[in-house]
DNA sequence: ACCTGAACACCGTTCAAGT
DNA sequence: ACCTGAACACCGTTCAAGT
């Protein structure tokens, strides 16, 4: 991880990155042009740094993930593992509630770059609901990246809909779909 | 629903809508520019007639509904509750693998168009998630809107994605999260 | 009334020209 | 090496000018 960067471009790569998080958070439909405005940068600088604008949401996207990915084992210490489960559901709503590119980038299901960006989410799922089937509490029909689809939904809908209740009770539906 | 419009008007509405159907069908994100130009009108007379893009998705979206929806009844005098609510999902499944519109239509949740563009289909759903509550066969907790997110979610996914066997295992999951 | 199509304000992205 | 910013090909949408 040494600086391979000129000291100039790694600045105005940070500087890209810090405006890309609040302003993505603020709107996930930021555009680019706003992004190297507010960085003071030229677009060219953009594109020699980031390939797309995709590859740019990923990267803040990838920041994101690790907070939660971490959440998924400590959890699973405290808690039964459904009550686990749906905790760190509840987390992730919670998060993409306030980041929005997180929900944007969640959504992403088509994106051959997102697929394997949800890898360690999808890791992290795996981790929880096989701690349930371990117990008994979930049945082993379930593939990780099922539920990640239906949560993806759920988790999309907290960000833009004010009626929270509905993704909770989505929530239970799927968690209880899972139980044996 | 007699005729309002002038006979060239009435005729370019038409041949918009004809080169609409078949534009979205084979690619969701088609332009209006294209369409116009398809259809041999200037940009201008698409919006004497639609006042937005979103405006056109909704009327070639509407007219697929009709199909779909004229289904529900049928399925619920011929099959268990269970099964005509899992065979008319599998139907606007298959609908929405060919007509790409209607995929991004439905996934159209944020849209105060599309909210109130939705409840022909809501009715439909309720109509089946009824049939089976009376029979004891599914929980009275469900609501029909809360269903519809998470099929959306799966219809979609349908179109976007080669795996048709995902889809179903979470058709699956869905309905089992509303037996009884 | 209704139509056409150039034009506008955007978007993501590229590339010649600078240091 | 890296940067700037005008320019390109698009997008949805508008509007002056025609019939």
């Amino acid at each position: 991880m040494a600086n391979i960067l000129r000291a100039d471009a790694q600045t105005n790569r940070d500087r890209i990155l810090a405006v890309a998080r609040t302003a993505l958070a603020a709107e996930a439909g930021a555009s680019v042009n706003s992004i190297t405005k507010a960085a003071g940068v030229g677009a060219g600088t953009f594109y020699r740094h980031f390939p797309t604008r995709e590859a740019l949401v990923f990267e803040v996207y990838k920041q994101q993930i690790e907070t939660l990915v971490t959440l998924g084992p400590a959890l699973i210490t405290e808690l039964r593992p459904v009550e686990a489960l749906r905790a760190w559901c509840l987390q992730v709503s919670e998060y993409a509630r306030v980041k929005h590119s997180l929900a944007e980038a969640l959504g992403g299901l088509a994106g051959q770059d997102f697929s394997s960006a949800h890898q360690p989410m999808l890791d992290t799922l795996r981790l929880l609901i096989n701690a349930g089937k371990q117990t008994g509490e979930l049945n082993a029909s379930a593939e990780p990246e099922d539920i990640f689809v239906l949560l993806t939904c759920i988790w999309r809908l907290r960000t833009n809909d004010a009626d929270q209740a509905r993704s909770q009770r989505l929530l239970e539906l799927v968690i209880r779909g899972l139980e044996v």
